[in-house]
DNA sequence: CAAAATGTCTACTGTCTTTGTCGTGATAAA
DNA sequence: TTTATCACGACAAAGACAGTAGACATTTTG
């Protein structure tokens, strides 16, 4: 299961990747558009703007706004920036590779062998997917 | 990432799966070739015995033995036994369906869409994978 | 300048999950 | 009867998760 704090920020994103180009929306806004909790959603939105997927404008008419093209960002950096890394070992991971504690010899880890293959194409799928596909409504608006 | 649970269980199922055919391995036999803690391993069997993977026999001489075809026990099924739940989204699982807490309309839900496509195409493979896969050696045996 | 509206940052808290450990009992074989 | 084994429930420490709160910084407006 992805986690609460997941949805939030991907619903954040649409928010924000819905609005005007230009325009910002306040936490406030934010909050009200993807249901998540303001106080909590400050937090979200701050590791949001260290990604760098937003921007932040403070005082009177300040908010937030998306400063990177939906098209260029990935589900699977998305995922990996709020939640930390996605491989199903740390073994598998690129980016946080960690030795398993237990494990003896990689080389030979029928475990890391198998899981490999589900990882690679789940990555593959989910880095082929953008925020512009979670902008896109449905062929035919059904709701 | 999946959990030490999974981890312990899975090379638990890899013991059983790789010992003589009739043979009973005793909850230390397992521990040792599966590095889980004993008595943690006891909870792990127990729950592969009621999900109808394992038989036990007691008293001196028992242990545990693989009572279906690796063949038949699919990765996902094990992942689904092990920690429960495997789809992202709670409306995505098929066997636990829970509406989001949140969600207003899951026909136009954007996450739910986008979400569905990549679990289909995880648990095709997942499905389709099992603990004979697991215990297959690579074909050129490496390490 | 002062006030109001915003974002920024740190710290804290309650609940649940994870990863075990322990004690005790039941069962079977020698 | 002893010993080796599984069965089961209670408990516990550590960490993750999902927030909440308070104080501060910045910007605009009047």
């Amino acid at each position: 299961m992805i986690t609460q704090k997941t949805k939030y920020a991907l619903k954040a994103l649409m928010a924000l990747g819905a609005a005007d180009k230009g325009a910002a929306l306040t936490i406030e806004d934010v909050a009200n558009r993807s249901g998540a909790p303001k106080r909590f959603l400050e937090h979200i939105l701050l590791d949001m703007r260290r990604a760098g997927y937003v921007g932040a404008k403070r005082g009177r008419a300040g908010g937030y706004f998306l400063i990177r093209d939906p098209d260029k960002i990935s589900l699977g950096e998305m995922l990996r920036q709020i939640d930390g890394p996605i491989a199903p070992l740390p073994c598998l991971s690129r980016r946080a590779y960690r030795k398993c504690d237990d494990c003896e010899d990689e080389a030979s880890c029928q475990l890391r062998r198998v899981f490999a293959d589900v990882f690679y194409s789940y990555l593959l799928l989910i880095e082929s997917l953008t925020l512009a596909d979670l902008l896109k409504t449905p062929g035919i608006a059904a709701g």
